[in-house]
DNA sequence: CGCGATTTTGATCAATGTCAAAGGTGGTGG
DNA sequence: CCACCACCTTTGACATTGATCAAAATCGCG
């Protein structure tokens, strides 16, 4: 179940996790600037990784699906530089970080996947600046999401490939790509009205996965094809 | 010289590296997309990694200062997930990419030093995403240029500290910023009219340290401090 | 001295934010 | 089962930021 490491280590990893916890919905996993004691792999539910701005703002960095491994930064001991907030319910797996750091030393493998991970998290992190920097309104929200049905997809390959959930708020994705709640709506309604896609009550539905990639200029990273 | 592993295991690093390479200003260390048979650690220059997009902009994703490790990611052999671009003349460090793939394996150490490069690379990289989306022209601004002292500064704390040399065009700048480069220079003016700041020829002086931290929302990761 | 790249400026326009209010929706307790 | 409440979505009028286009001025360099 503790997917970050592969298979064959998985007993190892096991017998240094100390416990699962479960969080409701909107609870926070760890607070922006505060110390926190464990490192997490997420098992279900969304988490949203985030910011906060003097100006009152939230900048939502990440959306964190299961399969993430959450908490670990450069200073391990210091305090949080970003805060993690459930979108759902959501079950994490705990490692105490003392005992994390034992078991990086003890099995260097997982120190290159942790190296990997974060290496990918990067390249994550630099699609979601490109967007936001790059992309007018509908562009941002049309790759944001296709980005969010490739996760959800790669995870569950049996699902409805056009027909997913996708747990947010539509204040969530404004937070997340830097756009305002209201300016997200108008933009949601817009690819609406030209049938490209319908999001409703937390479910989305891909009309026209064409157009919308091409509006958002959107590649897979995964398979290198459009979506 | 070749820095980011520490001073204990250099002469290891060392026997791996396969020799220095200078390139001029303007020229690509790599380009965007394709493959790459070496890693680079940047002993002197300046180098901006940056994604082209659809509409032709190009994003700047972040600037290397001396002392930067460039070129890992998370699929070795496969194509380059960004540019790297010579701002400056530039010399780097060479480490073809199989025999690092061996140093790794046969140095934990420099693995779990890899993970934390990459891990302060990811807040870095949050760092600028929270500053494009969240804030705007003018404190974009002071962000970025505050940054980038406090990086410089870390590296040559016997310069002047509030005039240093910033080796980028107002286009550079923009690229960074998500912004045009008219627009960078009507901000840049009006800090300068408000006496916060002058730049000038890549020259960057720094008039008021609060007024300009405080417009920046800008909090040193170092020290903890303002700038 | 002249040329390409950069900076600067002005006029105009489009994209997005702000403010305010009205509808919806789901969940909870009575 | 209903009613209520908090939260979310939707809509409209208006303000503002930043983009676009175009041209002039300046700078660095051969």
């Amino acid at each position: 179940m503790c997917q970050p490491f592969d298979g064959e280590r998985l007993s190892i990893v096991q017998a240094f996790k100390s416990g699962d916890r479960v969080l409701p919905a909107g609870s926070q996993l760890y607070g922006f600037g505060e110390a926190c004691s464990e490192l997490y792999n997420l098992l279900d539910g969304w988490v949203a990784l985030y910011r906060l701005v003097d100006s009152g703002r939230c900048q939502i960095l990440d959306f964190a699906l299961p399969g993430a491994f959450l908490g670990y930064q450069p200073d391990l001991a210091g305090p949080m530089l970003h805060g993690a907030q459930c979108l759902t319910d959501v079950t994490v797996c705990l490692f105490p970080r003392q005992r994390f750091v034992d078991l990086l030393a003890k099995h260097p493998e997982l120190t290159a996947r942790l190296a990997t991970l974060k290496a990918e998290e990067l390249v994550v992190a630099h699609d979601h600046l490109t967007n936001i920097a790059c992309r007018p309104a509908p562009g941002r929200l049309a790759n944001l999401l296709l980005e969010l049905c490739s996760r959800v997809r790669r995870r569950h390959p049996e699902l409805e490939p056009h027909d997913l959930e996708i747990p947010l708020t539509q204040n969530n994705i404004a937070d997340a790509l830097g756009l305002t709640s209201v300016y997200v709506n108008i933009t949601l309604r817009q690819l609406r009205e030209e049938g490209l896609l319908v999001f409703k009550s937390r479910h989305l539905r891909i009309l026209d996965p064409e157009r919308l990639a091409e509006l958002a200029d959107f590649t897979d990273v995964a398979t290198g094809d459009v979506a």
